[in-house]
RNA sequence: GCGAUCGUAGCUCAAUUGGUUAGAGCGCCGGUUUGUGGUACCGGAGGUUGCGGGUUCAAUUCCCGUCGAUCGCCCCA
């Protein structure tokens, strides 16, 4: 009977080619980029105690009420695959000492986990990068965050497709004013409201604010802004941002109906949107949540931080040119294929790339040598090896020398230092 | 969770109004060249047409279900 082969979960996907070079190109920007701004790396598990994002993201949000995989494990404690990396980093920062760093900048990457029914860029299992700073209430570390965000779209070639939408959700006092101001200015056209506006009313109401219904969005123009309810501190912490910012050089737009999705968050809010994703524009966002710590049992501890998606981001990017191989190596026969795998060694060791094929004949050989787009084919062969020599081919001119085969990774290293 | 479109070799796609043995390019393996690539020519392997059921003499094609992908809503990165 036929074994039926497993079938990937849906929402998750297996990353390799050109997607895996996109992926790493992404990835390694990142690192780049982040140490330019002393942001120190970090690793923290891929679930936790289900409390912790339960507690901080806010129980009535999407992720946590309906998009989180939990399950208990054998010992039957409630844990979670993380959903995001901002909880889990600010658990580890009271749990494990981080607090001496502070202000800790820190950055990672890796996969979240979502159950939201997948389309193109929106995955179960997806990838983020991720960037905080823990413990900072002054406003140069939203600037500095915005900086960071900004250098990588930059450095990843996509900056010209994508424009930062800040806003300001004013320090707890400011957006408890806004919101029942929101509220009972929303409650007035109640009638009017798509019904999924009606339901956010009572669930998430800042959420009407970015409503795509039409009519939603003709009542959302008109509904009070946050600037009438920013407290004189709340306001003077944004001023400092934008300045900061313009002095920074980072291009800027104000956009007053930007809310977030996560209980968390105050004061400054972001998001990166591109026009070339569809419905799934958002390509980095983040913002300040200085209450998280304290939802979490901790001090209070400022905080801002960001995430992107790294799918998202490679879709935008240009192909990445992989690397190509210098050297392939050729045996013909039995009797040099350790001579051969004794060449390779030596070669890799010097720190030259090269590869073998394992099987096909010499013209196959070849032609795999040619798709690896290297410069030098070395062929070893009866004749060569009586000799104690190799002939090393030119892929590139199409000349060939004999060699001596002590003498053939510096011969290479020295023709490869001169191109 | 809701609505819509789609699903044919490893990949990208063909297959008249339902009609014989489901084709091509690329890739892979081999040959023209018993030791020479990027070109050309020849041959080969590889499919239960996503899966299950139904209508029909006959289904890749029509109908239902299911799974998956894509698009929009929702949500978000």
């Amino acid at each position: 009977m036929k074994i039926k082969t497993p079938q990937p979960i849906r929402g998750t996907q297996d990353i390799f080619g050109e997607e895996s070079l996109r992926f790493n190109h992404v990835v390694n920007k990142f690192d780049e980029i982040r140490k330019l701004y002393g942001f120190k790396r970090a690793e923290i598990p891929v679930f936790e105690s289900t409390a912790v994002f339960a507690r901080s993201l806010g129980e009535t949000t999407d992720v946590v009420s309906k998009e989180m995989y939990s399950f208990p494990d054998r010992s039957g404690e409630q844990l979670t695959l993380r959903p995001e990396f901002t909880a889990g980093l600010t658990r580890a920062y009271l749990t494990s000492g981080w607090q001496q760093y502070s202000p800790c900048k820190i950055a990672t990457h890796g996969p979240v986990f979502r159950y939201e029914r997948p389309q193109k860029g929106r995955y179960r299992q997806f990838h983020q990068i991720d960037a905080e700073v823990i413990g900072a209430a002054e406003p140069e570390a939203d600037v500095e965050l915005l900086s960071l965000a900004d250098q990588l779209l930059e450095s990843l070639g996509i900056k010209q497709h994508v424009t930062l939408h800040l806003n300001t959700l004013g320090d707890s006092a400011s957006r408890e004013a806004w919101r029942a101001a929101l509220i009972e200015y929303f409650q007035g056209h109640f009638d009017s409201l798509s019904q999924e506006s009606q339901e956010r009313l009572t669930r998430n109401p800042l959420r009407i604010l970015d409503s795509k219904d039409p009519n939603d969005k003709i009542i959302a123009e008109k509904a009070p802004i946050i600037d009438d309810y920013l407290t004189e501190e709340a306001a003077s912490f944004f001023k400092a941002v934008t300045t900061g910012l313009d002095a920074a050089g980072v291009a800027w737009m104000r956009d007053p109906r930007l809310v977030r999705g996560l209980d968390y968050y105050r004061h400054t809010a972001f998001e990166f949107i591109t026009d070339q994703l569809g419905a799934q524009g958002t390509v980095l966002a983040g913002g300040r949540y200085d209450g998280l710590s304290e939802a979490l049992g901790g001090n209070l501890t400022p905080a801002i931080g960001w995430a992107a998606g790294i799918e998202r981001l490679a879709m935008l990017i240009d192909e990445p040119k992989e690397d190509a191989m210098n050297v392939a190596v050729i045996p013909l026969g039995e009797e040099a294929k350790n001579p051969a795998i004794s060449i390779l060694s030596k070669l890799r060791h010097a720190g030259i790339s090269a590869d073998m094929s394992w099987r096909g004949n010499m013209k196959r050989r070849m032609q795999k040598a040619n798709s690896w787009g290297v410069r030098y084919a070395i062929i070893l062969g009866d004749e060569e090896l009586a000799r104690n020599e190799a002939t090393v081919r030119s892929m590139v001119t199409g000349e060939q020398q004999a060699i001596a085969l002590d003498q053939i990774v510096d011969q290479i290293l020295s023709e490869l230092r001169n191109k």
